[in-house]
Parts: C-alpha cells; structure tokens; sequence
DNA sequence: TTTTCATTGCGTTAATATGACACAATGATA
DNA sequence: TATCATTGTGTCATATTAACGCAATGAAAA
C-alpha cells in the first residue's frame, strides 16, 4: 500500500478499528552518556516534534495499545510501561494540525474521525538506550531521541505531558527501584548514582546515596572490576530482580 | 420531559453532545459515625449498585464532567476531585446491561453508541457527609452512602475501581493532609485520628499520631473543650487552611 | 458526696535513620 | 616513581521514630 493511500485510509475508515476521541502518548525515557534522553518524533511537513502516539484498537486494552506504539518506534517487547495521567483539555484539538498535514500530502477530505477532539492518555516507560532503533511512522520524518534539558518544540500540550511524565519520575524515585531498564545489566555505583542525580537534577551525598541503595539490597555486587577507567576503579553491580520487583511493589523504605 | 422519552433521546442521540467511547466515573468518600463510606447508585430493575458517572460533553475538560457529576449527586460544588486511573478492559462493555435496561423500560433500539465499548476515567473525592444530598440519576432507584466494609454487589469492574481509589487514598495519606473536607469545621483529635485509623485500616499510637500531626501546623488548636462526653473531653481543633494547602503542595514530611 | 475509671494531655527514653564528613586504597597518568 | 581524582569504608552528631509512663479530667457508678 503506497503512502497517499494509506493516509487517506487512515482518515477516512481509522474510525472504524479505532475508538474515536481517545489517543495514547508514550514519554520513553532513556539515558545515556550521563543524560536523560526522551524519543520523540519530527512532524512530515511541520517540522515540530511529537511524543509517539497512537489509537486503541477497538478490541485492545489500552496498555496493549501503548506497548504496541512503543513496540513499534523502539523495537522493544515486554517493557514496563504505566498510565501517568488523562490530559483532556477541550482545546487541545488535532483539527488544524491533521487538515494541514492532509493539505501538505495533497489529499482532501471534508470530514474525518481525525479532525474530532481528542482525549489523550499519557504512558511512560524507561528503556535501555542502546537496545532502541527509533523508527518514525508514516506522519514523521525522523525519530529521535532528544536531551531533557534541551527539548525543541512540540505541537499541543506535548510538551505538557512530557514534564509531566518527568515530575511523576523524580516523585516516584524515592518509593520505587529505578535503573532495570535504563542501565545496561552491569553498572557501577556512580554510573547508578549519576542516573538518579540527572533525574532528580540535583547533587547526592556518594556515600549516603551508597549506604540506603544496598541497604535495600535490590543490587547484587558482582565480583568484577571496571577496566580502563582513569583513578581507582569501581566494582560493578547488577540488579537482583527478585529483590527489585519486590521494592517496587512495596517500595524502598527511605528518602534521597 | 418524561422518563421515556429522555431515555430514548440519550440512547438514540447522546453521541451528539458527548463524546463516544469514554466516561466518567466518580468515588465519592464521606465519613460518618467513625465509618468510611461511598455514594454509590442502585440500577433501576436490576437493583445492583454502580458508582455514579456521566459522560464528557463535546466541549467540556473532563474535570469538569466529574465535577458536574459530583455536583448532581450530592449537590455540592467546588470539591476538589481527582483522576487516579484509566479502566480499560475491552470486555467492560455496557451493551448487555444498557440493552437490558431498555429492555426492562420497554423500548426498543438496535443500535446505540450506548451499545459501544466505553473506556471509563476514575475520580475520586472527599466530602463532608453531612452537606451530601444524595440524589439519585434517572436510570436508578437510589442513592444512598454504603459502609466501606459492607459493600453490595456493582456492575461491571466498580469494584475494582473503588478499590483502586481507596488504595490510592490509604497511599497519599502520608503525603497529603486528608479531613479538610471530611470531617466538620470543628472536630477533635481523636476523631481526626480515628478518620486515619479507618482509611489505613490499623491503630495508630495516640500520641505519636498527635505529635506528628501538630508538627504539620495543619491544625489550630481551638480555645473549645467538647461537651457532654464520658471521660476527659477532648479540645476542639479546625484546620489552619493556609497550612493545610501549601501541605497539599509540598507534602507532609511524615509516615505514620 | 465520694469513688471509679476510661480517656486526654503532656511527657520520657531507647532504637533507628539521616546528613555531613574523614581517611586510606586504588591505579591510570604525569 | 610521584601525583591525584576517585572509590570503598567508616565515624559521629543530630533528627526522627516507636514504645511507653503518668497525672489530670469529669461523667458515671457506688
């Protein structure tokens, strides 16, 4: 199926497999070379930049829709991922954005599914950088991962839902384990504190930090030493996943 | 307009002015005599019990549908409300009930976007019971407050998304002041800490609880002593408000 | 009237957690 | 061989928490 077809489908029948008024946004977090990183998409035409997104299927839990987009942009299966927030502000229309897109490929259309308000449910998820293979969709022309601290601009309230993705994170770090899916499997100490430091975006105490991470003993020292680092080397851990998946369903037990 | 004629007008045309596929449901929380309870509906015919919802006008931000709800079930206005989560199971269909319903009127219709799947957005809220006009929908005989403890039956996943609201609020207890709007102005600090007791569902030390609680500066300590009770009378206390919402903000900085 | 007693108000103490910092060990680099 | 930024481990003063003691109160019982 070439692309004017297939868009002109989309616009003309998604209705008929998808629910109207209701999209799916997923903020993919990653970090790498000590930065947080989030995986965006660059509009066809526009220019501006999405969070990925989607519809639910008529027959599809809505967490199945998410890991379907997220499947589809990263090439990764099986990720965590959670509902954080409903964003539902009438104004947050898709109508001039979808009729210019539509405009842009040459194609007319009165009336479609796509030009109706629509309620949005925010999904994050946190994924190891190295394993993703960002892929843009029909509507974009890139897929990349962008720097949290230097975001370019978004169409509607995406960057919204992006900051708010980000507060529900750094809120969530102290009651639940973080670093399964964002570390490679061997880390070091540092690597696991500069991760929660960009999140929380603050400095933390080495030694306290060290101190309540084992004391929650959701990490597993390994008898393993990092190589060909300057000054003295650190030990490398991994995460005990029986431990892990414990805290974060009961939590930590302390504060950073 | 009559009751048939309303039914048939909602079912035949409610599409028109909201929008399809999503609704909203709300948990209404009050406390009462020392027992935790919740504003639920019992069907018309069927006599099981629901969570009173409504769906989301064309043009209106999905708060306000909640709290449009919540103002016609209690007749209460400005109450803070809170979306905790997306219930999104495609097997929560409202066809059979909404078809036996009509069936139970006598009307009948083949089609209905009553008919379709609906994903359903929880909110919760607390409220002081004694300000509460329980007042009923059209498709219900009753509305009435039912102990947290001794639930009837409800449709579809309701319990499921009462549950999840109360573990939501037993979670946030620690970090949010609660009882602004569940206790009367005046109360005093044993029925303050009975209202945790019963949210948490476990005894808290009386006088830990109290230190932690006055720590807050949530509470002004009234110059009232409660009348006409066995035993030493307990002081009367109401809330700082201005301390009480900058808590809501930046948290309690306590556990029990 | 006096006594009883469950409850309130205001404390103490020991155990634990937290923040701030000291110091020796390491090992690539100068 | 010396340097030095960084790691691993430990200390200590302070804050927080859990657990409990005891006198004061005042309605109800004797």
């Amino acid at each position: 199926m070439d692309f004017d077809t297939e868009i002109t489908k989309h616009f003309a029948d998604g209705h008929k497999i998808y629910l109207r008024h209701i999209s799916v946004d997923c903020v993919i977090f990653g970090f790498h070379q000590n930065i947080l990183k989030v995986l965006l998409l660059q509009a066809k035409y526009a220019g501006i930049w999405s969070l990925p997104g989607g519809f639910i299927l008529k027959d599809e839990h809505m967490d199945e829709a998410a890991k379907r987009i997220l499947k589809h942009r990263t090439g990764l299966d099986n990720i965590f991922m959670q509902q954080f927030h409903v964003f539902s502000q009438p104004s947050r229309s898709t109508r001039e954005i979808n009729q210019q897109f539509l405009k842009n490929v040459g194609i007319e259309m009165k009336d479609s599914w796509m030009f109706e308000r629509f309620v949005t449910v925010g999904y994050s998820a946190l994924v190891e950088f190295s394993d993703v293979k960002p892929t843009a969709d029909v509507y974009s022309n890139a897929c990349e991962w962008q720097d949290i601290n230097a975001l370019p601009e978004m169409i509607l309230d995406h960057r919204e839902i992006l900051d708010t993705a980000l507060q529900q994170l750094q809120t969530n770090l102290n009651y639940h384990p973080i670093g399964y899916n964002l570390l490679p499997e061997k880390f070091t100490m540092p690597e696991l504190q500069k991760l929660y430091e960009t999140i929380l975006n603050r400095k933390l105490d080495r030694r306290n930090f060290q101190r309540k991470i084992l004391a929650t003993k959701v990490l597993k020292k390994l008898n393993e030493i990092k190589k060909g680092v300057a000054h003295k080397a650190p030990h490398y851990y991994k995460f005990d996943l029986k431990n892990y998946k414990k805290a974060l369903k009961g939590g930590m037990g302390f504060e950073l």
